[in-house]
DNA sequence: CTCAAAATGAACTGGTCAGTTTATAATTAC
DNA sequence: GTAATTATAAACTGACCAGTTCATTTTGAG
């Protein structure tokens, strides 16, 4: 039992194929992406493979959380919460739209929506680890705001998730519908700055 | 030549074929639809839908045309749009949140996200007849208030997508990742007065 | 009634894919 | 160095599905 390292999670191949998973599975969606290329861009045979997940939706769910949760650890301690109000509201959108924005963002959405019908586990387990994490730093820092006589709010639930919807106007129907594949850093600023100004115009003091 | 009738569109069985495709799509999406069941659930022979539409998605495309068309003519025209402003706000949020609740936009919502990477038309289609289309009215009814006074606006599109956006605060992600089913009264309510106000508190003179 | 156009059903083609199996080879532990 | 664990390749099962074909029946117009 040699603890030197830690733990590994399952056996020696377990990331080497949820790397793989998560490249294929972000190139193709759910039901584009097969078993067999999972198991050649992972470097493993299939067999392998299924010695480690029990079947295909059980590794998707694993390379989403995961995912997910990496991208959330990144995100949020890079905004300096003791700014100006303005200041931070706009940093907080950024980060935001940034996420929206990229493949990852962009993929993982487009599959959760397109499968919670037939996998809804999927579309809680994403609610949970994206818009309900939001929105909970949203009204910590809404909280502050108050506190300190920056801000005056009623519904903070409310107030958080109009934000988190503002900070997407225009750029998301956009981006979903394939319309255009990414944005200028004026286009985003145009829609960040909107909704801050929005938001103060409506909840500032 | 009995030009009595206004010319049926096609063939006798069109419509048959058309209204089956929007039920099985409906219920099973893109993908999970067969083309199989189209036929059963139309009443009509494979060979017959095919003669009528050379493949699935051709036959997809003309359903969400089709329906999109319909909700469109019927949502637009129960508006009084020189009823007091607030008073047309909270008609046009509720009417975009009542389409977006119901059966058929959320399940074409869902189907038009998870094809459009595969589907590109679709996406775009989609767009064209949904979003597009709204952001026009809104846009004019914006002009209306600017004229009378009762609003200030520079950015209209930016100010059209924002109001759109709000309107979905909170009950919109709740509902593509299946969280909940649907909506009372009351949780439309908050958020269409939630949107009016902070759109009032921005735009209002 | 007649005949052509439209519709039917059922079988068929060619393809894809999730998941299993098996015999063999590489790794690791002791 | 040997035995046990883990991985491999490749073939295979069973199922599903889009789209075609064709011999037969139904429909409707004149």
């Amino acid at each position: 039992m040699p603890d030197g390292t830690i733990e590994p999670k399952k056996g020696r191949k377990f990331d080497q194929v949820l790397d793989g998973a998560r490249t294929v599975f972000l190139s193709d969606g759910f039901e584009g992406a097969s078993v067999d290329d999972i198991a050649r861009a992972a470097g493993v045979s299939k067999a392998t493979l299924y010695s480690y997940f029990p079947d295909k939706r059980f590794l998707f769910m694993q390379v989403a959380k995961t995912e997910c949760q990496r991208q959330a650890d990144l995100a949020i301690e890079n905004i300096d919460m003791d700014a100006p109000i303005r200041q931070v509201l706009h940093d907080i959108a950024t980060e935001m739209v940034d996420f929206m924005t990229s493949q990852f963002g962009k993929q993982i959405f487009r599959i959760c929506v397109g499968e919670s019908d037939r996998f809804p586990e999927l579309g809680r387990e994403f609610y949970e680890s994206g818009p309900v994490m939001i929105r909970a730093k949203l009204i910590d820092f809404f909280e502050k705001g108050v506190a300190r006589g920056d801000l005056k709010i009623d519904d903070f639930e409310l107030a958080a998730e109009q934000f988190h919807e503002l900070s997407k106007a225009d750029l998301f129907p956009k981006l979903v519908f394939n319309i255009v594949e990414d944005f200028t850093h004026e286009e985003k600023e145009r829609v960040v700055n909107g909704a801050v100004d929005m938001f103060m115009a409506r909840y500032g003091t």
